[in-house]
DNA sequence: GAAATATTGTCTATATTTTGTCTAGTTTAT
DNA sequence: ATAAACTAGACAAAATATAGACAATATTTC
């Protein structure tokens, strides 16, 4: 441990706060104290810019810091350790107007053409607050990433839009996918995308959709072929494997991939499939007797079924 | 060792300070102290010259020179490293005392081997925490990127740890990464990656520094054509693009694909390519005048170069 | 649901301190 | 003789501190 101090712009730097809320922060709830130089300048400790960093994190995870900044720094930093998951505070009310939630469609694929990642990110949160998560997931999430699939076929829209829609719905999606305190035994779910499916939107949107159904989600991304997939869910001991198949709806290696999981995979580890594309690929499925989920409400279900098994043997 | 000593002009190439500099800081706060040759010219001891080195890298990460000026050199030490210099020109880095920095690291390969996404997190949050936005970038996150590269090269880890520590990692930089508040009328930058670049590690590491420098990023991913990559940096205004180049190292459209870029792009904006490949493609980024930075350090000051004019336009 | 209130980050203006650069005149080295 | 280095002093730009105003959100109250 190094006792020297820092000046304020040191301070900047490595917190990443600006001097202003520093000193305001100082000024208003005494959040640190620092020390003084013969001249009035402020110098800080190594412990009082951990302090601050606490409070950045804490504050930026939804906490007001007119209450924390009061709070002992150990006290701080429990927090810290669980705050990632206090952005839903708030119980979703659903929404008396339906309609409401084609105007936030409205609103993100614009942000979408017009590249505006804080707008985007703006439709869906309020989306978020308006429709509750499900509903947001379901109204506007979905529609979203499907609608941005087929204009991009069209060429309305460009491959830079696309994926600039999948990037930041990607991160929206992994921040709102973390649903409360981190149960200590909720149930794994592999979520990922067999070999040959690029399209990760769904993946994601499954993903998310099970977090805040109480699910400890590994996800693995897209286009991962059956053994590591199987591996992956044998070495995390998990309940349920979920895939997103979109597209392409015909790939003749896809039958193939599938058997293949299913033969790796331990009988008591399920197999949910869903996405645009289960169609294309029922009888491989059937035989493989994996769920389908045709859309996000079917998905739940199948989600919740799986569910079931954990609570009754946890009691 | 040698124990020669050096003249000032000497040690002002050596250091990067100007002879000023040297004297009004010995004169001021008797920060090295030479000797003298009988008619009064400076001769500097080795020492005294990696005093002045660790003085200048303290100073640009934010330390008063009033302050830091006065303390012994150990001390010095450990201020140095733990200090992330950002700002003006490129000094060789003396000090490569790993501090406890390795451990963080060490902590997130294991919960990448175990895909343990939430040991994962915690791993980065602490690394956070410790270090500061920077600190973790530089030495954990980057570190980590790169070293799961190889691991999968080698065959050490599969896809899915692979697919598994990007998600977590991408996640992860998209949100703790962004600066406290966003500012209104930052500066905007472009990140992507050029058509067959397909390893986004590099561009999100680029986008997580570049948002904690105060930038606004539009992330668009990986593996885009120029004209895609050109039209969203005219749409957006963008002062900048950068671009990560990491694998493949030989690809023979990248030059066609950088030179075309470089043709749509208007004058103004900045083109900024980094990454483990830029070495491979030097004679094309030359020939477009591209900002190259070989690691997050050169990138910061790059990106604090590339901001200032807007500073002034402002006025 | 709408209005009032509280919270909180940002901005401006001004005074003070800090710090890098410059000038001028002198001395020393090549 | 020309270039480099020294001292001292002066300046200007940048950083820091304080106080107060302001705008955008939350929260509460009616």
């Amino acid at each position: 441990m190094s006792n020297t101090l820092l000046s304020i712009n040191a301070v900047v730097r490595r917190t990443g706060l600006s001097a202003h809320v520093i000193r305001i922060w100082e000024k208003r709830y005494d959040a640190v104290e620092p020390t003084r130089t013969a001249t009035n300048r402020r110098l800080y400790s190594d412990e009082q810019v951990e302090r601050l960093m606490l409070l950045r994190e804490i504050t930026q995870a939804g906490q007001s810091i007119g209450y924390v900044a009061k709070l002992p720094t150990e006290q701080l930093k429990q927090l810290a350790a669980a705050s990632f998951p206090s952005k839903g505070t708030h119980a979703p009310r659903l929404s008396t107007t339906a309609t409401g939630s084609s105007s936030f469609f409205e609103d993100c694929i614009a942000a979408v053409k017009a590249l505006d990642s804080r707008a985007l990110e703006k439709g869906l949160k309020e989306a978020e607050t308006a429709l509750g998560a499900q509903g947001m997931l379901q109204r506007v999430a979905a529609p979203l990433a499907q609608t941005i699939g087929t204009l991009w076929r069209d060429g309305t829209i460009t491959a830079a839009h696309e994926h600039f829609a999948s990037a930041v719905l990607r991160t929206y999606l992994a921040q709102a996918a973390r649903p409360f305190a981190s149960g200590a035994n909720e149930p794994v779910l592999i979520v990922a995308t067999p070999a040959g499916q690029l399209h990760e939107l769904g993946a994601l949107l499954v993903a998310a959709l099970a977090a805040n159904l109480g699910w400890h989600v590994t996800y693995l991304g897209a286009s991962l072929p059956a053994p590591e997939i199987a591996g992956a869910a044998k070495q995390n001991r998990a309940r349920a494997v979920a895939l997103s198949l979109v597209y392409p709806e015909d790939d003749p290696r896809m039958e193939g991939e599938l058997t293949r999981l299913h033969e790796l995979l331990p009988p008591e580890i399920k197999l949910i499939v869903g996405g645009r594309a289960v169609g294309a690929y029922q009888e491989t499925l059937r035989k493989i007797r994996a769920l389908q989920a045709t859309d996000l409400t079917h998905l739940c279900s199948a989600l919740d079924e799986l569910r079931k098994p954990a609570t009754v043997a946890g009691k």
